[in-house]
RNA sequence: CGCGGAGUAGAGCAGUUGGUAGCUCGUCGGGCUCAUAACCCGGAGGUCGCAGGUUCAAGUCCUGUCUCCGCAACCA
C-alpha cells in the first residue's frame, strides 16, 4: 500500500530583520505538525524559508553598505540568523526555500510568462501618487496628509507602465472555495476575507515594479521586476521542483495539505494564490490556515515599540522543548494570545515541572526504590481491578482518539489538555492507591504495587509519544527512563495499553523539567532585555549641527584659552565632579569643576595641556567655586554620553589664546 | 466612515452543533509523604459588558447599545 503524503509549509519570512518570537510561534507550529504527521505514519515534506526580494531589503542593505544578497545572506544563514534559529528550535524541516536561490528565479520567470501568455497577465498603466525625490509611487491610502510617508514632500498624480495579473477574473471562484469549502481556516476568517476584499470587489493586481531591482527580473521586459507575492507564493511549488530541474517531487506532494500563515498574509493565501494556480491551471492547496499573534501588552509586537521578544533568550533560559510547548499550550490557535514571561514561566512550572515533570519522577523513583528498577513478571494484569484503576487505563486507551480528533482539527492547545488531563489522572492515582502503604508489606502487597507502578509507566508511555511532536528531545529523554524502546514509541502503539515490557529497565534520571524560580527568572530576563536594548542602540551618536548662526563678533566674546593641570582631585561627596587646579598663564592658579569624574582619573590628569572657556561667570558647584569651563568632546555610545577632554600639545604654552 | 476581533470569579484565559459555568495562578481549609516545598481532596469567589428578543432552555442564536484592540495592500 502506497504510503498517504503530507505537505505542510511556513510562510517564508522576511528576512529584513532579526526573526522573534512570532515566527517562532508559526514554525514551531508546523514543525509539531509535521512531527505529527510522521508519527501518524505519513510521508510528510515540512518546508520553511524566507521571501528575500523586495524594496525594503534593497533599501536595508544599501544603509547597511552591503549588496542586498549579502544583507539577507548574513540574516539567513548567518550566526543567530533564521536557519541558526530553526536549528536550534529543533525544527524538521526537509526543505528550506530562499526565494534567490537560482532554480527558484528560473521557475518563477517561466510562471510568469506562462500567466502572460495565457492572457491573464497583461500590460497595463500602474496610476499612482509618485513622490519625484523619492522616486516612489504611493497608493492613496498610503500618504499621510496628503503627501509622501516617507519624506512629507508633496506628491502628483503619475502612471508607469506595469503588468496586471486579472484577480477580478476569479473573483467568483475564489468566493465559492472561500464560502462553500474549508479551504479557508479557522472558519472566522472567511468573512474576513469576504467582506473585506471580495464584497466591494476584487480589482486586477499589479504584479511588477520597475522602482527597485531587487527582484526576479522579467526576462521578457527588461526594467521589470515581477511582484514579490508572486514571486513568494510560487515557493511552495518551486521547491517542489514545479518548472525546474532541481528538485522532481512536484507530482508526488502537490497539493499542499496545509499551508500555516499568520493571520495578516491570509489574504494572500486565501485569495490571490488560489486564483493565480487557477490561471496556472494547477491544484489548489487543501487548507490555509491563518493562526493568530502572540501580542505583548494586548497590543502588537513591533520593533518600533522596542518590545520584540527574543526567542535565542528565552530557548537558552528555559530550554527549547519547555518554549515549544508553551507556544502550543497556551495560546487557541487560530486567535491572538497574550505573551508574557510570568505566562510563560507558570506553564512551565504546572504542566512540565509539577504535573509531568514529577510524575516520572515519582514513578521512577518508586520502581527504583521497591523493585530496584525493574517490575516482576505478571504484573501487567490483576484480577480485582478497582475503580481507579479502569479510570486510568481507559482514559488512557482512549487518550489518541481524543488527541487526534483535536489534531486534525488544527486545535494543538486542546490536543495538549487532553493529555494532560491523563497525566493529572496518573497523578491522583498515585494518591489513591498509595504505592508507599503498600511498599510496607512487600509480601502481601508486593504484586498489587508492581501493578499500580506498570499502569503508572504505561500512561507515562502514551502521553510521552503523544507529546513527542512538541518536545521531541525531552520525551526521548523520558522514554528512556521507563525503558521504552522504539517499538514501542510508536502511534500504533500508543492505543495498545500494555505496550511497555513489564520487566523494562527503569531509570531515575535527571529531572526533565526543573522548576523555575519565577521571581528571580524574571529578574534575569529584564536585565537581559535592558542589555539587548542597549546593543541595539546605535553604536556612535553625535549631536546634529545647529542651524542657527553666530555672528562673528558675537564668537569673539567666547574666551578660550590653553590651560595647564597643576592638580586634580575628586570633590567629596561627588560622583560625578572633578577639582581641577590649572596655570592659566595669569601667574595665579585658576579654579575649575568639571563633571568628567566617571572618565578620568585625576592622576592622569596632571600636566595635560587643556582647553578652557575663562570668561565664564565664576559658579558654585558642590560648594566650591567653579571659573570657567573645561572644553570637552560629547558623543553617545549605544545610549550613552561619553566626554573626552580636550587635550593639546603640551608645547603650547599655558595662557596661549584660541581663535 | 468601513471591516474584523474581544469584553466570563482578584489576575490570566477555555467554553465546539443552545441543556446544571470550567481551567491555571492567587486565597482559605484538609489529606499525603513516593516525588522537582511537588501531589491529592474540599471551600469561598461570577446577575458570562449593557438592554431587549427567540426558546421548555442562551455565555452560546437574533436586534440594539457601550468600551477596548486590530486591519486598510509586502510586520508570524
Amino acid at each position: 500500500m502506497e504510503q498517504k503524503k503530507f505537505y505542510i509549509t511556513t510562510p517564508i519570512y522576511y528576512p529584513s530583520d532579526k526573526l522573534h518570537i512570532g515566527h517562532t510561534y508559526c514554525t514551531v507550529a508546523t514543525d509539531a505538525m509535521a512531527r505529527y504527521k510522521r508519527l501518524c505514519g505519513y510521508d510528510v515534506c515540512f518546508l520553511t524559508g524566507t521571501d528575500e526580494h523586495g524594496q525594503k531589503i534593497e533599501t536595508k542593505a544599501k544603509e547597511a553598505g552591503v549588496t542586498p544578497k549579502e544583507f539577507v545572506d548574513s540574516i539567513v544563514e548567518g550566526p543567530r540568523g533564521v536557519k541558526d534559529l530553526w536549528k536550534l528550535m529543533n525544527i524538521s524541516n526537509d526543505r528550506f526555500i530562499r526565494t534567490t536561490d537560482d532554480y527558484h528565479v528560473a521557475s518563477i520567470q517561466k510562471i510568469f510568462k506562462k500567466m502572460y501568455e495565457n492572457g491573464d497577465i497583461y500590460k497595463g498603466a500602474y496610476k499612482g501618487k509618485y513622490c519625484t525625490p523619492c522616486e516612489s509611487f504611493w497608493t492613496e491610502s498610503q500618504l499621510k496628509d496628503g503627501c509622501c510617508p516617507d519624506c512629507g514632500r508633496p506628491v502628483v498624480d503619475a502612471e508607469e507602465e506595469a503588468y496586471f495579473f486579472r484577480l477580478s477574473k476569479y473573483a467568483d471562484k475564489v468566493r465559492d472555495l472561500l464560502e462553500n469549502t474549508d479551504f479557508l481556516q479557522p472558519r472566522s476568517r472567511v468573512n474576513e476575507m469576504v467582506k473585506n476584499f471580495i464584497d466591494p470587489g476584487l480589482e486586477d493586481l499589479c504584479v511588477s515594479r520597475t522602482s527597485f531591482t531587487w527582484g526576479v527580473p522579467v526576462d521578457f521586459d527588461p526594467g521589470h521586476v515581477v511582484y514579490v507575492w508572486v514571486d513568494a507564493l510560487f515557493n511552495y511549488t518551486t521547491a517542489l521542483g514545479f518548472l525546474n530541474d532541481k528538485y522532481d517531487d512536484y507530482d508526488h506532494y502537490w497539493p499542499a495539505d496545509y499551508h500555516f500563515v499568520g493571520k495578516e498574509i491570509v489574504r494572500f493565501h486565501s485569495i490571490i494564490w488560489p486564483a493565480m494556480l487557477m490561471s496556472m491551471g494547477m491544484p489548489l492547496p487543501k487548507h490555509v490556515f491563518g493562526h493568530g499573534w502572540l501580542l505583548l501588552d494586548g497590543g502588537k509586537m513591533s520593533k518600533s515599540k522596542g518590545n520584540v521578544v527574543d526567542p535565542y533568550i528565552l530557548a537558552e533560559k528555559f530550554g527549547v522543548d519547555a518554549l515549544r510547548f508553551f507556544l502550543m499550550r497556551t495560546f487557541p490557535f487560530g486567535s491572538d494570545g497574550n505573551f508574557s514571561n510570568e505566562l510563560l514561566i507558570q506553564t512551565i512550572n504546572t504542566d512540565l515541572a509539577n504535573d509531568l515533570g514529577n510524575l516520572l519522577s515519582r514513578t521512577t523513583a518508586m520502581v527504583g526504590k521497591y523493585f530496584g528498577g525493574q517490575l516482576p513478571e505478571g504484573c501487567k494484569s490483576w484480577d480485582a481491578p478497582e475503580t481507579f484503576d479502569t479510570d486510568l487505563i481507559s482514559m488512557a486507551s482512549a487518550l489518541r482518539g481524543a488527541y487526534e480528533a483535536q489534531m486534525e482539527a488544527c486545535t494543538p492547545h486542546n490536543a495538549l489538555a487532553e493529555v494532560f488531563k491523563v497525566i493529572q489522572r496518573a497523578n491522583k492515582y498515585i494518591d489513591e492507591t498509595a504505592p508507599w502503604a503498600l511498599a510496607k508489606d512487600m509480601e502481601a502487597n508486593g504484586k498489587r504495587l508492581a501493578h499500580v507502578l506498570y499502569n503508572l509507566l504505561e500512561a507515562t508511555r502514551i502521553c510521552g509519544i503523544l507529546l513527542t511532536p512538541f518536545m521531541p528531545e525531552s520525551m526521548s529523554k523520558l522514554f528512556v527512563q521507563i525503558g521504552a524502546g522504539a517499538d514501542i514509541q510508536t502511534w500504533d502503539s500508543v492505543a495498545i495499553w500494555g505496550s511497555l515490557s513489564e520487566t523494562a529497565a527503569v531509570t531515575k534520571g535527571e529531572n526533565l523539567f526543573p522548576r523555575i524560580d519565577m521571581d528571580k527568572a524574571i529578574a534575569e530576563l529584564e536585565e537581559a532585555a535592558e542589555a539587548a536594548r542597549k546593543a541595539a542602540l546605535p553604536a556612535i551618536e553625535v549631536e546634529p549641527q545647529l542651524e542657527e548662526k553666530v555672528d562673528f563678533d558675537t564668537f569673539c566674546k567666547s574666551d578660550f584659552r590653553a590651560v595647564k593641570v597643576k592638580a586634580c582631585e575628586n570633590v567629596k561627596k561627588s560622583e560625578k565632579l572633578l577639582k581641577f587646579t590649572l596655570d592659566d598663564g595669569t601667574g595665579t592658579d585658576r579654579q575649575i569643576l568639571s563633571g568628567i569624574a566617571k572618565y578620568y582619573k585625576p592622576a592622569e590628569l596632571v600636566g595635560k595641556t587643556l582647553v578652557a572657556i575663562v570668561n565664564l561667570p565664576p559658579r558654585k558647584m558642590m560648594g566650591q567655586e567653579s571659573c570657567g569651563m573645561l572644553i570637552s568632546a560629547v558623543h553617545t555610545e549605544k545610549g550613552e554620553e561619553k566626554l573626552h577632554l580636550l587635550m593639546v600639545d603640551d608645547a603650547i604654552p599655558a595662557g596661549a589664546k584660541l581663535c
